[in-house]
Order: C-alpha cells, then sequence, then structure tokens
DNA sequence: ATTTTATGCTAATACGTTTAAGCGCCTGTA
DNA sequence: TACAGGCGCTTAAACGTATTAGCATAAAAT
C-alpha cells in the first residue's frame, strides 16, 4: 500500500516550492521564467516517481474537466455507437475525455444524465435531444455551457446542431423504390414529433408527390412493448398490403422485418434509415440511407472544442448530406 | 447567469455555520444532535434556492466519487450492452453512477481506460480483461481498490470474478447439434486464450468425445479486418464442408454468416455463443447459448458495493449457469 | 552611484466541501 | 453552591492543486 504522492512531495525532495512545480507540470516553465536545467531535474524526478496529479483537486481549482459529456440516445444501436466511437477518437486525441450514456429516447432519463454531467462539471456537453427535454437544455444555454445537439435539434431554441438532410435522405430512398416501379410504398415511422421524424415524413411526402403516388403511413410506439409494436404493424401489412416499405429508423426495420418474416406473405422491398450490420446478411439484402458518420462527428467535436477554446460564440448549425446505399440485387418489373 | 451558489451562503442565509448545513445534507442531522426545526429550516431553504453542492469539492475531501468505472470490451455488442444497461440501473438504486468504456479487446485501449478512471478516482471498478492486462489489474489489487471482472478472469491473479459456465455452455450448444444428427460439426472461435474461449472450446471438445465426432476447429483473427477474416473462414468452409458450425461468440456468428451467405454454399445449421437481435430474424432462426445477463449484473454489482461498503473482504468467484435457447423449426435427419 | 529592469523563483490564497474537536449554556444531582 | 454531563451548535483544519502578487538578486541604464 503506497502512499499517494504529492505535488509538495516533488517540491520537498527537490528543495523548491509547489509553484514551481506546478508551473512546470502545466508546461508554463517558459513563460514563467523557470530555468531550462530545472525544469528538467522536475520533469525527470516526476517521472522518475510516478507522480500524478489529483485530477479532482486540479478540476476544483480550474473548474475544468477535460471532459466532455455525450448523452446519446442509444448506444446499441449501431448508427449511435459509431458516432460515439469517432467522438472519442477525436476528442482523445485533443486531451478531452468522453463519458457518455443512453437516454433510450426517455425524458426523465435524460433529464437526469444531464443533471449527473453538470454535477460531474464536464466542459461540454453533445447531446441527441428527447422530446420534452427543451427547458433542460435551456438551462445549460442560460448556463454558458458549451453545447452541440446532433441527430435532431429543438426548433425553438438557439443551439448549434449537426443533423443529417433527413428531407433528401428520405425523398432519395422513397424515390429509388418509386423508380424501381413500387406503386403501394409505405413510410414506417414513430409517434415522434421530434425534427428528424417530421423531415423524413416530409422527404417521404415529397417523393409521394412527385411520383404521384398514394401515401401509406404508419405510426408506431416501438419503445415499450416491441411484441405489441409488431402485431401492430402486421395488422397494417394486411390491410394496406404495400409493396415496398420504408422504415424511418434502422430499429423500426428491425421490427418490421420481424413483422413480416412471422407473417408468410412475400417480403416487401424494404428501405431503412441508417444502416445496420444486419441488413447485409438480410436476403434481399436491405437498401439503407447513410449518414455521413465521421462527418458528424468531426463537426460536433470541432464545434465544441471551439467553443471550449473561446475561439468562437457564433451559432453553428450544419446540415450534412446522406447518401443511399443501394443494396438490391433484383430490380423489380 | 447566475451565480454559482455554496453551502457558505445556506449558512450565510439562515445565520447558522457551514457545518451544520454539512451536516444536515449529509444526513447526519440526528446523530450529530442538530435541532428538528433547524433541520427542516435548512431543507426547505436548500430546496428553495435550489442549491447543489459541489461534487467534485465532496468527492476531493471524502475521497469518494460513488461513481463506478465500468470497462467493457465491446459496447455495441448486444450481451455487454444489456450488461451495462442492467449494472447501471441497480448501481443508480444504490446512489452509485456507472462511467463505462469499450476497450475492443485492445490491450493499450484497456491500459488507458482503467488510468483515466483511476485518474477520476472511481470507487471501484467492473472490467472485461482483455489479453495482458494482468499488470495493470494487479496495480489496481495492490492499492486495495474495489474491483471484480467478468465475462472471463485471469488465472493467475486472486481476483473477483463473475462467468458463466462456459465449459456446460459449450458443450450443450454442441451436444445439441450432435442429438439432432449433425456429423460434421465445427468451432469457429478466436485467436485467444482468454479463459471464456479456452472454455468454450472445452467444452466442445468434450461433446465430441461424447458423440465419437470428428472435431473441426477454425481459429479467426476479427478484430482488424472483417472481411479478410470472412475469406480465411470461407477457405475453411470449402475444404472442411461441415454441417454444422458452432460460432464461440455472436459477433463471429455474423462474421460467419456474411461469409457463408457470399458463398452459395447449403446453409449449415448454426449455433452461436451469445444471442443477437439479428438470430431472432434469420432464416432458418439460430439457437444460441443465452448467459443470465440480468443475474450476472447482479452479482457484479453485488460484490462490488459490499466491498465499498466494507461488508465484504473475501474473495467471490462466481459461475453461473447459461442456457440453450433452441430456435430450429425443422430438424435435419 | 543610483535607479531601473530583467531574472528566477516563492508565499499565500483560493477552489467548495467534510469533519474532528470543542465551546457555551442549561439541567439535574449532591 | 458546585459540578457533571447532555445539548445544539461552531471553529478551524484538511483534501491537492493553480495562480496572483511579489521578493531578492543581478545586470543594465542613467
Amino acid at each position: 500500500m503506497k502512499k499517494k504522492i504529492l505535488i509538495s512531495d516533488i517540491a520537498k525532495d527537490l528543495g523548491i516550492s509547489v509553484t514551481t512545480v506546478s508551473f512546470i507540470l502545466n508546461g508554463k516553465a517558459k513563460e514563467k521564467r523557470i530555468s531550462e536545467g530545472l525544469t528538467k531535474r522536475v520533469l525527470d524526478h516526476v517521472k522518475k516517481v510516478g507522480y500524478k496529479p489529483n485530477e479532482l483537486a486540479k478540476s476544483l481549482r480550474t473548474g475544468k474537466t477535460k471532459i466532455i459529456g455525450l448523452v446519446i440516445e442509444d448506444i446499441s444501436n449501431p448508427f449511435f455507437a459509431n458516432i460515439a466511437r469517432f467522438i472519442e477518437a477525436k476528442a482523445y486525441s485533443r486531451g478531452y475525455r468522453i463519458i457518455y450514456c443512453s437516454t433510450d429516447n426517455d425524458v426523465d432519463r435524460t433529464i437526469a444524465l444531464v443533471q449527473l454531467f453538470r454535477d460531474r462539471h464536464v466542459d461540454g456537453y453533445i447531446i441527441t435531444p428527447s422530446e420534452g427535454i427543451a427547458e433542460t437544455i435551456q438551462s445549460l444555454l442560460s448556463s454558458q455551457l458549451p453545447l452541440v445537439l446532433f441527430d435532431r435539434y429543438l426548433p425553438n431554441l438557439q443551439t448549434n446542431y449537426v443533423v443529417s438532410d433527413n428531407v433528401k435522405g428520405a425523398y432519395d430512398a422513397t424515390a429509388h423504390l418509386a423508380e424501381q416501379g413500387y406503386k403501394r410504398i409505405a413510410l414506417v415511422t414513430l409517434y415522434s414529433s421530434q425534427t428528424q421524424m417530421r423531415d423524413r415524413m416530409d422527404g417521404y411526402m415529397r417523393a409521394i408527390d412527385t411520383y404521384k403516388l398514394q401515401p401509406y403511413v404508419k405510426k408506431v410506439n416501438v419503445n415499450h412493448d416491441e411484441q405489441a409494436a409488431i402485431v401492430d404493424f402486421q395488422s397494417f401489412l394486411a390491410e394496406q398490403q404495400p409493396d415496398a416499405v420504408f422504415f424511418a429508423t434502422n430499429y423500426l426495420a428491425i421490427s418490421g422485418l420481424k413483422a413480416i418474416k412471422q407473417l408468410d406473405i412475400p417480403m416487401p422491398a424494404v428501405v431503412s434509415y441508417d444502416d445496420h450490420t444486419l441488413f447485409k446478411l438480410f436476403s434481399p439484402t436491405i437498401t439503407a440511407v447513410s449518414q455521413p458518420i465521421e462527418a458528424i462527428a468531426d463537426e460536433l467535436i470541432n464545434i465544441l472544442l471551439n467553443q471550449l477554446d473561446g475561439k468562437e460564440r457564433a451559432l453553428k448549425q450544419v446540415m450534412l448530406p446522406s447518401s443511399l446505399l443501394i443494396r438490391e440485387s433484383s430490380l423489380k418489373k
């Protein structure tokens, strides 16, 4: 049980003051005109005895934790998991650490997480806002805390955000189906008025207009009981008999595929917003709207770090293009 | 921009000492013989002005952060994601928070994460150890830090751990295939000498012995380049022509299924160690060895919290049973 | 010879809590 | 009357660091 070694121990060992050691360790040796000889002696000795500053004490003193809080909808969803991975790597290389938690799109959970991060004094926030979270976000804003939303935004709030072009993505997906000759193209989406869902609906409708088709929209409640959602969706399938289905999220697509599979009906053409490992595997493989994950992560971390460095105060609202990953091998008609 | 409110502000507002406020806020009012009237006044006032203690300062003073560090192989793997979810919920209800990060089974990353958590003074550690991490774990042990491993353990180290009965799980899976009449049952596993992999191999071999079959073992390097792993596995398939495949992990199964799909050969029977959303969807659906996820999470958090409370110092090494989720509808032979 | 400036370092305070030790007062006992 | 002890609260130190203001000496300028 070795005793914890402090900065004062270093100072004592070398017969100098704590201040000097602190300056050197924080890279202010030159600025504070500490001689090169002493600087080297200190650094060598620190390395030798393996001294590590107490980060808690540092944070208390400086008010900075060098930690970014990442509040994410569902880390087990590959889309979010990959975003998180990129963000983590990029933040790391710039001296920041990430801590993240999933909200499952639940408001109370989101509020609790933001509070947790606030309690821990994270330096900045990257958040996928769930519905009803506006007040909480507003309070972060009021406290001047660096913040950027992604995947969706809150229309009434002046915040930074990074989203993909959901309207165009959904339009392209629907148009792709229409071009292939499908006539009864259904949209399966959530009971949700979040911006990304609204925009995907919008894109779908625009394509329906362009191709003069009949819209078939099914809204599903997927959060609580997947089996109930599946049954619900099955009755929609039986009633409307779509020949193609555009799922507004990848997990909707997964539930949807389960539903179709159980039903023993001809498989409709399927497109999903956001990709999934699964889709490459499925027969026939599934076309997906693919968001530019790395670019999103890049924008997010840049916006946040620029704000943290005080370089940038202007509002940054970024929209990036999605692309269609066409996978069907057998074209219809 | 409201100014941050301190415990001293509370004390000043009420004309009492900071100590008294602190005692009350930490539930020591009775123990410290603070009158009920004052206690109530303080609590009311704290609620009214919305005072929140600075957790950093608390942690610095007490040496406790009420945070548990969860170092996990891959949070986007449903098995680990679910474990994490349960652990988080259970810890939360006992006043602890979780921060977690993925290692991707990379030693350097694991070491860096443990160091990060150490720097942040987490109170305890739950870790899926990657290979080559023994030294790091030993150093946690030497510093008397509460610690429990899971999914696998380090045979040379005296640590707490929670694992499932990998030998029996793998035996049951293999035996199940043998009972169905499959003769060329292959095991696909990793280049890894971690305990869980060793034990799954062991269980497979025992079943092979029981049923007097020929073993077919393929070791795959899946971490770096999935496509290379797929090609590698495909040549194994072509050469050995197994009629059934037991994958030692769920992500191996996914890569394996991709490989099989590309190959246009008759689909062998497939069993996977650990379940996956995907498996319910696949045709034919895939049997899986299912670990008792909630029980594992329960044991982990109990062991750790009992240690944190100082209730328990004895070594806890727990093995829980896995069960076989049989899903094939069409039996062979 | 005196004042100014540069050099290289340090003393002391602050960050926001918790907690050991103790202080004055009141009550009850002898 | 004197004293012990309980009651209800407070004083002051501690956690480990960063940083402002400043000090002593030497060199340069007047």
